[in-house]
DNA sequence: GTCGGGTTTTGATGCATATCAAAAGATAGT
DNA sequence: ACTATCTTTTGATATGCATCAAAACCCGAC
């Protein structure tokens, strides 16, 4: 079952947009193949030689490093449509892991290809320059996250962020499963997981969220947002 | 005064090493000018329009973000031969403060250049690619260290990083010249000024480290080392 | 040299979050 | 359906770091 970039709805999140049919066929090339990954697998690990990105077609992984006495940090979760494997470009080997948090598939780019068709068509290379700076920036904000704020305001900006990117995916704009467990969500944004459960436990007694387990219901975003930026400005 | 790529002595560092003569000549192209940037002043501010890249000749700069509240968080320290823009290049506009916290020359590189010559230049393409996923790594391990570490080993790891770009810039690997205030450290590493110092002050009691204002003598690097990675494992 | 403003150090205290512990709840395998 | 295991919640306590405060120190301006 081949699915082609140029036919795969999930196209305006990981290629370019402005592309003609005609180019969008080149830019098939770009996937070499497609790749099952189930639930609790790795993707790839720290240390592994580097080939491909990785472009998610379903499913939802975890990234994450290590110290060497074995405490992980999560350093990114990712959904449908986003790319992971750029941390490996620097060394010609990944230097993080990334693992399935349920059954996936990805299309594989070996990094060759992304390179040479980047040569051909500026808008390809463009986007890829953009995917980059996009993570650098994610990443900047989360150190001012993990950084500057406090567990609550840490988690709202968290469940924000979600429901943002799963919004931009179709899914509701009050609604989430996550994908991961409070561990998880503690080492991503620095705190332990009794901290986390805290929290959900506040923003449920206060109203502003309606949590089952892995089910979150945005009862009052505002309140949220407001946590995050207690002043309202920007 | 045009100083060339070709006869810059960071060459190694910014530009990628396996260039014959002729290829480096074009290459000079990326560069359109030099700036200079006095202490303090700012190379570029959250939210103007990005068009270039820049190469740090001399100097040293910091970046930082900051929340709506006005609280910075420190985001990097850059040194000469290391690159500072890249955040700019995903929404046309910068997302980060640049400032100079000494006196300071950078090349400017516009970006539409860089792009048209990665496109001509394999090596060059390539180059910038890596130079963009170990920015992306660093921040990886950024959120390692803010997330995980406790204040002593974050400070730790801070100079032994510190020591190493410096010696690889061919400066001593047992002193240090701080460029920065003990509070932008404290906002790099997540941690307030008063943290900072007690723990510069505790270091130097153990007889590790010496301290003097901004200079810092390494007496015992080993021990340092054991502060990160008490197991001595890696 | 002296004054004034900024930086750094050090001490005392408080608070947010980690840690320890145990029970409750969910999930998977037999 | 039932047991074993893992996850989550909640409570009690400990602790690392922040906060508040003040003195010491450094540097540049005059």
């Amino acid at each position: 079952m081949k699915v082609a970039c140029s036919s795969c709805n999930l196209r305006e999140l990981c290629m370019p947009i402005s592309f003609g049919a005609e180019d969008m066929k080149r830019l098939d090339e770009v996937v070499a193949t497609r790749h099952h990954v189930k639930q609790g697998e790795l993707l790839f690990r720290d240390g592994e030689p580097f080939k491909s990105l990785f472009a998610i077609r379903t499913g939802f992984f975890k990234t994450s490093v290590s110290t060497p006495d074995g405490h992980e940090q999560v350093t990114g979760f990712q959904m449908a449509g986003e790319i992971i494997g750029l941390d490996g470009i620097v060394s010609d080997q990944h230097s993080c892991n990334a693992v399935a948090l349920e059954d996936a598939e990805v299309c594989v780019m070996p990094f060759a290809n992304v390179e040479e068709l980047s040569r051909e068509f500026p808008v390809l290379q463009r986007h890829v320059h953009k995917i980059m700076s996009r993570e650098i920036v994610r990443e900047n904000s989360m150190m001012l996250l993990i950084g500057n704020m406090r567990s609550e305001e840490r988690l709202a900006a968290f469940l924000l962020n979600l429901v943002q990117r799963l919004h931009a995916r179709g899914f509701s704009q009050t609604e989430i499963v996550l994908r991961m467990s409070r561990e998880e969500i503690g080492s991503y944004l620095g705190m332990k997981l009794e901290t986390v459960s805290r929290a959900f436990s506040k923003f449920s007694d206060e109203g502003i969220i309606e949590v089952k387990q892995r089910y979150v219901g945005i009862l009052n975003a505002a309140a949220l947002k407001k946590i995050v930026n207690p002043t309202g400005c920007v």
